[in-house]
DNA sequence: GTTAGTGCAAACCTTTTGCAGCTCT
DNA sequence: AGAGCTGCAAAAGGTTTGCACTAAC
């Protein structure tokens, strides 16, 4: 269905459907994951030892270009990668916690609001659009100001000598 | 003033202003503009042919954590490199001309409502928030239009034969 | 006088490119 | 059959790190 979709969109634009490509296909729509392309690198090679890193950029390049793929940052978290998600869902911004890293995913109507607004306001033809937030999730807020207490006993002592 | 108060806090928070940082501050500060390092650098080396690629890299990771300067990427038009702009202005968003370049700036109320309930929604606290949009200004919208013409002329004269 | 900051060189990480050989259609 | 794709090796682009020297406070 999902997987199946994209790869019959390749092949009716001339695209040739090599083995690599339908496991990087298969891989991308099926994990409902943010993957960047080492990860896909590595999970692509559990099926084929031969598959090389080159043809995984290459992949994503393609589906990239062809508006099969969103390319992501995540605010930078965990290096300056990309990561990768399949464009079949609705749009959404993406939440990133800066501590732990979890990712949230939101698909609220000020996104399509903004969309509107930017189009009849500069007059610009919306080819696609990419929201990131980062901060801190419930869990983590805690545990931070539980390490900035922390850091901060090891920092002041000075005031006791 | 702006520039002034951004030195100021560094200095409150017992950051050294040397020669170096002074430069980078005021040259971000007071270009309007979406600077990458690289960029930033060649102008600095103009009022300082001493320094090095290595402080401006520095000073922006630096300014980055400190909060006073925002992190972009456009988008990835003309590469990977990252982009910077003083974090005085209100939030906005940026709107990539995906063929000329051009970068438009969006303050809409949309962009207060999505931090609003996303911190609602989630219980997330939001440190910072990235939207980018590309697409064509109206202009390149023309001039694409011509261009896949063209195109189209140069590889379909199959027909003709 | 201390300690943070700088410059230089070299390393690093992610991504791209050139080219010979293989494979999908 | 033949254009398109892959693998390998090597390079490129952007950014970071180790270390000795310098300068801000």
């Amino acid at each position: 269905m999902a997987a199946a979709g994209n790869q019959e969109v390749l092949r009716q634009r001339g695209v040739r459907l090599t083995r690599q490509r339908r496991i990087l296909l298969d891989l991308i729509d099926q994990s409902g994951q943010h993957l960047d392309a080492e990860s896909l690198y590595q999970l692509a090679k559990e099926k084929d030892p031969k598959l090389n890193r080159v043809t995984v950029y290459r992949t994503l390049k393609l589906l990239k270009q062809g508006g099969l793929v969103d390319e992501l940052d995540l605010m930078h978290y965990g290096g300056d990668q990309h990561y990768y998600e399949t464009r079949l869902k609705q749009e959404h911004a993406h939440i990133i916690c800066l501590r732990c890293g979890k990712v949230e995913e939101f698909f609220g109507e000020p996104l399509q609001k903004l969309r509107r607004q930017v189009e009849a306001h500069f007059g610009f033809e919306i080819i696609l659009a990419r929201t990131e937030i980062g901060g801190y999730c419930p869990h983590c807020q805690s545990l931070r100001a539980q390490e900035m207490a922390d850091a901060a006993g090891r920092a002041a002592p000075r005031l006791r000598r």
